[in-house]
DNA sequence: ACGTTTTGGATGAAATATGTACCATGGAGA
DNA sequence: TCTCCATGGTACATATTTCATCCAAAACGT
């Protein structure tokens, strides 16, 4: 084989669809990439894409292909992750994925002490409801929000995150029958828990929360969205909504590098003291 | 991670112990070694080499990755065989490894009959005491003397290729008492079958074959270079020592290959034809 | 102890890979 | 039908990598 980097643009190509889309997602441009690709192909002495209308579409080969690439990414993910875990010094970098809307309403304080606490970790902050991939070290520690807790990452569940009715104080002032109601259909569709009219559908929490903010209505949130915001009440209509769970994980792997280890420990001890706020039993913010 | 190829180059280090010996496995300079190596030990964090006085020495973290650059070698080594193998057509190249003794000896003919009768296909001859590695596809298929028939290839077969005892013509005219042996080491280590003094040992056949030939002794060959030897004769004191066989083998991913089925088909009739020869049935060469 | 050989590192020159244009094509939407 | 946008291919200028060397250090054989 001629140059094994090319398994890595072959692969942004089938997860991409296109030659410009890989080259993006790559950070190079597409003419890389075409040559990239066109150099394999030519080691392999057939074609692995067909240009079509809805994209590049793998042949035979190409699809064959195809696992064995996945394999060769794995080998190499699990090599980062083996030096990461070897990089025994406290000094250095650590990748942090939270979503946008707990890092903004609940975390934002004591990521801020960690960051003081240990000067020289370097805290790469990833905000993405997305899960980022810990195999492939998008991350090094995520908090996940999940239903499902995954059993391949080592970490621990550290809150229930239930969701409560919220409202803002304006809509309160002049409430309307029936009420108006802000759904959230990023997660699995909900719909009114008391009569109401849906007036609106927002995909990410933080959407949601200012849209009720707005006094457009009233919806279910996370309690650690809405107890936080003092624009917002809580409707004791209804009480709280077993949901969500809060887990902080990471990789088997790396679980031993210094780094990981104290900023997983501090996410601990932050949960430990924010679970009330999180789980809707604490109607104050505690910012 | 950066670039994958430079795990190739991690391998070749690994292997041959030292920067300048991976560089002439790579068929690249030192130079470029030194840098890939630095390179790969910059992005991962870590050294993975320490330079000994015996060679370049694993550190710990090399030892870990070592396996794992091993998978990523499977999965390219794989993705080639299976482009060979989805290579449907009878032009390309074919690449056969057999043993320098056993072309100049046997299969000198039989093998230009080959490449006259498929002018279209390529043959590279790898002559190869070392069995080539065919999962690396280093050869397609290979013509292996060997006592333990691999299980993993795909192949038959062929011939046994027993031993039988050879002098020159010139010796037995001055035949001396006791008799000069002519030992090969390369095979596990031969005592003399009647009473002898041995005089040399020889690593190959061939160099054996060369020893014999120029009235030093006696020794024990395969039949197949003893007896297409015109200037070397059987000594009817032993009878034929049951020792080798000969099987052509390829990879069972590229068997379906058609060029491999060709090669291999006509190898397969060319031993039908040869295998009294081999087995030293037939006193007289065929050539 | 000496020269010989092999090792790995450093540095201008050459070769290769990449980026920046530009182009033609083909849907999607007006 | 038209434009508009995105796609992939190609040519040339630019960056980067690799090569050919020289160098110092260490190991080996004499």
């Amino acid at each position: 084989m001629e140059n094994w980097d090319n398994f890595r643009i072959f692969l942004s190509v089938t997860r991409s669809g296109s030659i410009r889309g890989a080259a993006k997602m790559l950070g190079i441009t597409h003419a890389t990439v075409s040559r990239r690709i066109k150099f394999l192909e030519d080691t392999l002495g057939s074609s692995l894409f067909e240009r079509k209308r809805e994209g590049q579409c793998l042949t035979p080969l190409g699809q064959r292909i195809l696992p064995l690439a996945k394999t060769i990414e794995g080998g190499c993910a699990e090599v980062d992750r083996l030096a990461f875990s070897a990089d025994t010094g406290l000094a250095g970098t650590v990748k942090l994925s939270l979503s946008e809307s707990l890092y903004s309403g609940l975390l934002h304080a004591p990521i801020d002490d960690f960051m003081q606490r240990y000067p020289m970790i370097k805290l790469d902050i990833i905000a993405s409801d997305l899960m980022s991939n810990l195999a492939q070290r998008e991350a090094d520690v995520v908090i996940r929000i999940t239903r499902n807790p995954p059993d391949t990452a080592y970490g621990r569940k550290v809150a229930n995150s239930p969701l409560a009715l919220y409202t803002s104080h304006k809509y309160l002032a002049n409430r309307p029958a029936p009420d108006r109601w802000i759904a959230m259909d990023y997660a699995p569709a909900r719909k009114p828990v008391i009569p109401a009219q849906v007036v609106a559908n927002a995909n990410s929490p933080t959407l949601a929360a200012q849209l009720i903010r707005s006094g457009r209505g009233m919806g279910l949130l996370p309690c650690y969205l809405g107890d936080t915001d003092p624009e917002l009440e809580r409707v004791s209509e209804v009480g709280l909504i077993s949901d969500m769970q809060v887990w902080v994980l990471t990789h088997e792997d790396i679980k031993v590098n210094p780094r990981v280890r104290v900023l997983m420990d501090h996410l601990y001890q932050v949960f430990e003291k924010y679970r009330p706020t999180l789980e809707g039993l604490k109607m104050t913010a505690s910012v």
